[in-house]
DNA sequence: CTAAGCGTTCAGAATATTCTAAACACAGCG
DNA sequence: CGCTGTGTTTAGAATATTCTGAACGCTTAG
């Protein structure tokens, strides 16, 4: 491996492991395929990166979930080969999807929960000031599920390639709790 | 804390561990304080979430940052208190330029990087061969650099609420190393 | 049918991260 | 002044993650 492609590989597995997507190790495959011109086979990828083909093996299987690599077969060998893929918008799309989206949802699972049991709730406290806390819990509630379906909606529009506006998201501010004084 | 809390603050700690930018622990600091009507102490949410104060002194910091939470001084009291932001937006902000754009500058820097140890390499080797192989990795870094520039661009016009499509990203696709013949 | 080559699985080692409790620093009160 | 109640720092414990090498199963060459 020559400097550029050393470089490459390092720069490549440091922001993949900020990425909050990609291992390291992921990052350094990925770089390590993107320059080569001809597939290159587990071995040869596990030895050039000083890595067990094991864990070559599981780190790669993300890569492909991803679409980033593609495992092609090589006529003369009877070894998996593998090549990167460069359709980089088709890995945003499933990023997009599988991971952003799939927290917001989880988001909004955990709202919808809470708003169930905070119904059902309403059927034992009696107090007025019970009421007004529900009413406050409730109201926050309603606020975070507002944005949060805004995101949902705006992830959606972009995967499928339609303009995406962020004004929907700016004007959801529920109000704050009180009034607050900024400390120094 | 009642069951809508307990299930809000599990849900958003299980949403914030897998959101790759908050932590579990701040996911639940923050859904504990979003459901409050008055700003809490941090010894509060430490016995709330049976936490030491030091753990949620240094989660709590990250929850600032991310303008997610805020610090305010209570009259009758020397403790610091906190309660929960609720412009989302903003924080959204923050979180595209300090992380997806902070991570997209970092691919960029290691493309120009292995543009330059390129460069200086061409005064070096000089078969055919060679110079074939530094103008497909040339024509590979430029084609990521396209890529990764226009999602600079998007996310730049994104965060100042300009309108952002994908065309510019979907269109960007170098052509592959060899024609694959996927596998079963 | 056997043996070799290959990728995957798995138990445990190596490493990184998260968390705690004790020590510390700093303020306000007596 | 010193004492008390704060938040922060820090060293190390607890936990989670990543990585390795051996074992396994599958395929194919001989």
């Amino acid at each position: 491996m020559d400097a550029a492609h050393g470089i490459f590989v390092d720069g490549l597995g440091a922001a993949a492991s900020t990425s909050g997507v990609l291992s390291l190790l992921q990052g350094r495959i990925f770089a390590l395929l993107y320059l080569q011109q001809a597939p290159l086979a587990l071995e040869d990828i596990a030895s050039e990166l000083q890595q067990s083909k094991s864990n070559v093996s599981i780190n790669i299987r993300g890569l492909i979930e991803w679409h980033l690599v593609r495992r092609i077969s090589v006529p003369g060998s009877r070894k998996d080969h593998y090549e990167a893929a460069t359709n980089f918008w088709r890995v945003m799309q499933e990023v997009m999807e599988r991971r952003f989206r799939w927290t917001v949802r989880q988001v909004l699972a955990a709202i919808t929960e809470s708003e169930r049991a905070l119904a059902e709730d309403g059927g034992r406290g009696r107090g007025a000031a019970q009421r007004a806390t529900a009413a406050f819990v409730s109201g926050r509630l309603a606020g975070l599920r507002l944005f949060f379906t805004a995101v949902d909606a705006a992830i959606s529009a972009f995967t499928q390639g339609k303009p995406v506006t962020a004004d929907t998201l700016q004007n959801v501010i529920p109000l704050a709790a009180s009034v607050p004084r900024q400390r120094g």
